[in-house]
DNA sequence: TTGACATGAAACCAAATGGTTTTATATAAT
DNA sequence: ATTATATAAAACCATTTGGTTTCATGTCAA
């Protein structure tokens, strides 16, 4: 599963369908790392690695307590993801017919591509 | 690099930096496989590897066209990776208020994207 | 018709991924 | 002091991933 240095990033972190659960694990209340092992099918060793891919693209933050290690969601990087999304939403949006008329009078080759998306049926 | 049925979904399509560039070419305009090659440093084979990632993820489509396979953008898709995002928004947007200008003007940028597309090519 | 072009398909490969088991260590509880 | 708990670290493994090379096929152009 590696864990070597900067390896992984927001997209690569989020990939991952029980990592997305540990997410979202996380989102309602810090927990340490055996309290989250016991909602998956499978050893605490393997949660443990999921946390650090996690914990690498600095998407949670672990701290010892204790003989624990206390895990919490750090949401910050998703701003990287959302605004990586932004860009494509006007490719659907318009759909709504908002841009409509604009996208109608555009000599642009690309807003044609959707023109033609919101016509054809080749 | 596998391939067969149901197996790549949006979270897993866009984890590869190489298909996000390609989503972002195609975002620009729709493109064979050999003019969407010419923009990385790999082979015809891997970028068509990786296109059918995408197709199986239903980002992209590809239609042949003479001896062309023509690829275009499909975003509806991302449509799930907003809505996960959203979930995750109220975790900060009132915790961080730089970082939710950064995030809005990003937005303010796309709208002048599309302005400016109006104009740009002619 | 003969090439050249654009793609498809298959076999192959190294490295990464997602898991396991085993062993060790620090802390908590009795 | 002893034992149970919580994690860490390492070795190992099968499958997937991201790439390659090679060969076959369909289409356009001269």
């Amino acid at each position: 599963m590696s864990s070597s240095a900067q390896k992984h990033d927001v997209f690569q972190a989020i990939a991952d369908p029980t990592r997305r659960e540990v997410l979202r694990l996380l989102a309602e209340k810090e927990r340490p790392i055996s309290e989250i092992t016991a909602h998956f099918p499978m050893s605490r060793t393997a949660i443990a690695k999921h946390l650090q891919v996690l914990s690498e693209a600095e998407l949670v933050h672990g701290i010892k307590v204790g003989r624990e290690k206390i895990y919490r969601l750090q949401p910050e990087p998703l701003t990287e993801l959302k605004q990586w999304l932004s860009f494509y939403e006007k490719f659907w949006e318009n759909k709504l017919s908002i841009l409509k008329h604009i996208v109608e009078s555009s000599e642009d080759q690309r807003l044609q591509v959707i023109k033609s998306e919101q016509t054809d049926k080749n």
